[in-house]
DNA sequence: TTTTTTTTGAAACAAATGTTTCAGAATTGA
DNA sequence: TCAATTCTGAAACATTTGTTTCAAAAAAAA
């Protein structure tokens, strides 16, 4: 990707960070809301640097699309590798989803990216489906293992779980910008969780 | 808000007729999406015509989300009005609505805008909020009817099932912009049935 | 008809957009 | 050290943006 190659000068801004600040902006006001301008002065360059390192504005966004889902991945990961067990895995990541949805001032940039931009954009699109399917793996492996421990008795079908919570997810985050009610996400979650339990 | 006073020239174009035109385009582009040409090119009215009868782009975009959510407002009532009974009242209606997830293009336009201009724009969002308010008691009656005449039995809180459909719903739409997997939302939604019967 | 008022169309507006240019600063290897 | 190469900053670029202007057209009331 970036070869140091022979001579010249050396890149002065820290690529990551300057990622890590456009991404921030582009979750916050959206692809089209964002001007370059904005992404710029956040992430403390010129946009002659933008262009000379990374790209125009849509492979900027397609990077920091891939960051988002790249922390994601770090956090599942972290969390399927934890020493607890499945189901108090499981309870624990609701709890703290949830509490991201409510604490959180800027909803999910993954479903706002998907609802704005997957459908014109391929690529970020690709990158969706493939958060989406961890995410999907995540749950659906700790709900089998759940199972097969004992933790959860249900004759439903995990994959089937697994899909059905991934998906409901998103609608608590549309809940939360309109109601901005942490009561009515906390109720549903546990209810969700009942449903697994019984 | 327009007055055909005493004198001078009528409108020429059809409001109702461009209001629905340019929530075609809002609902497609999206707020930031949108430019003025696009609308006006769909409307088929110059600029100066849609300043003077309307207003500006904010003005043109919260008619838009109204005149959308007035719609899903009629579909709401006749229903309600219909001489089916509750239960097959909802079911028929998450089916329908299953259809539309999967033959629409554009998924819909209130889940859109609150994830793109509900944070910003406080008349859009009570605008949403109200829209979602009557989607809520749209299910609460059926649910709740539906128990009273013995045609659901369930132990759970109808207000709770009722804000848990309305909520998972919205994934139901992100799930199938990215996997455009009609089993997938079909096998979801029978899910969801089969626990308000059981 | 004439007068009065309003809408329309085309053009123009300033500001903002995404992007490029390029001289000079900086760093590397020789 | 010096030559070679690359990065940076500021300015400029052509478009596009949302919005306004205004003369001409149209229609209602007098």
């Amino acid at each position: 990707m970036y070869l140091c190659s022979v001579m010249g000068r050396n890149v002065e801004f820290d690529e990551a960070a300057a990622i890590q600040k456009a991404m921030e902006v582009f979750w916050k006001k959206g692809y089209n809301g964002a001007s370059l301008r904005d992404l710029t002065d956040a992430m403390q360059i010129n946009s002659s640097s933008l262009y000379n390192t990374i790209g125009d504005k849509q492979e900027l966004f397609v990077r920091c699309v891939q960051h988002y889902t790249d922390l994601r991945r770090q956090d599942w990961d972290k969390r399927l590798n934890s020493n607890k067990s499945p189901f108090e895995t499981l309870v624990e990541y609701i709890h703290e989803a949830v509490g991201v949805i409510i604490n959180g001032e800027d909803s999910c940039m993954a479903v706002k990216s998907a609802f704005e931009v997957a459908t014109n954009d391929q690529r970020v699109k690709d990158i969706l489906i493939a958060d989406n399917d961890r995410a999907y793996q995540f749950l659906h492996d700790l709900i089998r293992n759940a199972i097969k421990m004992g933790e959860i008795k249900t004759d439903e079908d995990p994959a089937l779980l697994a899909d059905y919570f991934n998906s409901t997810w998103t609608g608590w985050y549309e809940s939360y910008i309109l109601h901005k009610d942490p009561i009515k996400i906390k109720r549903m979650a546990d209810y969700f969780i009942k449903q697994l339990t019984k």
